[in-house]
DNA sequence: TTGTAGGCGTTATCAT
DNA sequence: ATGATAACGCCTACAA
């Protein structure tokens, strides 16, 4: 139950200043080896460790980075240790404050790190998030800001991302290539830029083939595995119903197998089915399913460098944008030639 | 760019002492409405935020738990929702620090956090951990400190955890009353604790029903989804090979049926499988695969419950051990009769 | 009701 | 080479 050392108890018990002692610890040069041998092996004696909100007071800054994530599912935990590896290799700490997918959690994340627990922010927005006042306000405060994976033009700040128009592109150029012709495609919230850029990349892509585009094949609905697995129910229920559906994530990809299969439809043959993100599971899947690989822990790591970047760079960097390529992984879901 | 605005700052602006800004700020009995009212205003206009660092240092206390996970999988991260959730209502700020199974990460992770950052730890030890001074120290400087899920004897802390003895005596007697004979088990590392009680509840059902305990049917491997393969193609080389597998994890689950389909076998008539956590993915797998579900969620809301008790009381409560009970999930993976 | 002064643990500046 | 002092932003006796 005690109290951790102080420099001050030290000084104390060897009839030192404080300001010796301060200086023996950060082994500054002018300080005889005598008395800063003394000083550390007291201090080694009483595990003296330094007090890092003292330290942070004064010199103004916390050595701290605020993760705002919106969940901590497969990609994002992915990334987060991208960003991790590189910042505890950089001498940071990182502090993940994860929002749920709400907006209000956002803000009050944000609002706590910002009272001066962090030297920066490397942010994500929820899929709620339509308002950027509370990131804004951290620019205001004139503190370095990265934003990763969920970029918005909202927001100008250096940004990393994946290339999500080429991730649309080529999954629906793929699934043309197969000979589908009635591609759906279960979007994300609609607020969502990640979600509206890959569906520029599908129409980008159906364009350029002189497909027909119908508007009733897009469908907008939360990341939630259930909701696509209605929207799946009720595309399958059109009457001209789609031959194949491009999901902008793999939990989606997974509700809209479920709804595939009861109905009593195969993949690839009724129907092709190609996922977001390539977790893990995908591959083990029956049939196994054709999915958009993302550099997740590269993108993480990628997040992470540019911050350090921005922090010891005083240039303006909003707009650098960094942007990663995705690849298409072809499955047993979605390659029927 | 601008700095934040102290009480200082306002204090100097409206001609009044900084303690009657302080004051006003807390709302303090002692005080005329009108100086209220104007700092208030001004205070406002200013977006003034009290500095945490400034107050964590009066108080010494930082209103912030530091959260010691592994990794940050579908388990963990769902238990973590579950700390966040409560903690948040309690008014703390949730620190998590990953160690990515490492225990050299670990130990720079509470090192770091122990500096003063955080008011007590809720900690899960990595599957390296053997060692636990770093966290001893933790309540030797009178730190309240919670452990989850993955307890351990050698730490005499509060806890809350599954009865894991309880999920492998469930998953084992299912497989025996499925008529399944011969039952391998792919255990974790073994120093885990988590890992050996559940082999110890598989053990307890084999005796109960008689049945012989063959040591070449428990094999330690890492959590890793990889090694599970190796380890099931060599189970499945024995000459009297096993008729079922019960792993410690999902994640080894599907190691194991990746190797269980190559070989050709059959779930369940050739061979039954059951995992554990029933992430949500084991339902959708062609077959479905049986699962002990825990209730991970509830135990992060319990971990952080008994937190704030052992933060508010201040009685003795290394002794206090919550236990959730597991419920076993049946799907088709084991299910021949 | 308001102001003064000291302190939380540290570093930096200026003396000595 | 060492010490005294002010400061970081805030709170809290105590004094006025």
């Amino acid at each position: 139950m005690q109290k951790p050392a102080t420099i001050k108890d030290i000084a104390l018990r060897l009839g030192l200043s404080i300001s010796t002692v301060s200086r023996a610890m950060r082994n500054a040069p002018d300080i005889s080896p005598e008395t800063k041998q003394a000083v550390l092996l007291l201090s080694e004696e009483l595990h003296y460790q330094p007090n890092r909100l003292a330290l942070s007071l004064r010199q103004k800054q916390t050595h701290t980075i605020g993760v705002i994530a919106p969940n901590l599912d497969y990609v994002l935990s992915t990334m987060i240790r991208g960003i991790d590896e590189v910042a505890l290799e950089a001498g940071y700490t990182v502090m993940v404050c994860q929002s749920n997918e709400s907006f209000g959690r956002e803000i009050l994340n944000t609002g706590r790190l910002l009272d001066s627990l962090v030297d920066g922010f490397i942010v994500s927005v929820s899929s709620e998030t339509k308002i950027f006042d509370h990131l804004k306000k951290i620019q205001a405060r004139g503190l370095p800001m990265v934003v990763f994976d969920r970029v918005t033009p909202q927001l100008s700040a250096p940004s990393v991302r994946l290339d999500n128009e080429e991730g649309g592109y080529l999954a629906t150029e793929h699934l043309l290539d197969q000979g589908y012709k009635r591609i759906a495609m279960l979007a994300g919230p609609a607020n969502l830029g990640v979600s509206n850029t890959r569906v520029e990349g599908y129409l980008r892509s159906l364009k350029r083939r002189g497909v027909a585009i119908d508007k009733k094949l897009v469908i907008h609905c939360d990341f939630n595995q259930d909701y696509a697995y209605y929207a799946t129910q009720e595309l399958l229920a059109q009457r001209r119903r789609p031959d194949a559906i491009f999901t902008i994530s793999d939990r989606m990809a997974l509700g809209a197998m479920l709804a595939i299969k009861e109905k009593g439809l195969s993949m690839p043959q009724d129907i092709g089915l190609v996922g977001f993100n390539n977790e893990p599971v995908m591959r083990l899947l029956t049939p196994a399913i054709s999915s958009v690989d993302m550099p997740s822990f590269e993108l993480g790591k990628a997040a992470a460098k540019l911050f350090i970047e921005v922090m010891h760079n005083n240039e303006d960097m909003r707009m650098v944008e960094e942007v990663l390529k995705p690849r298409l992984i072809v499955r047993e879901s979605s390659k029927r030639l």
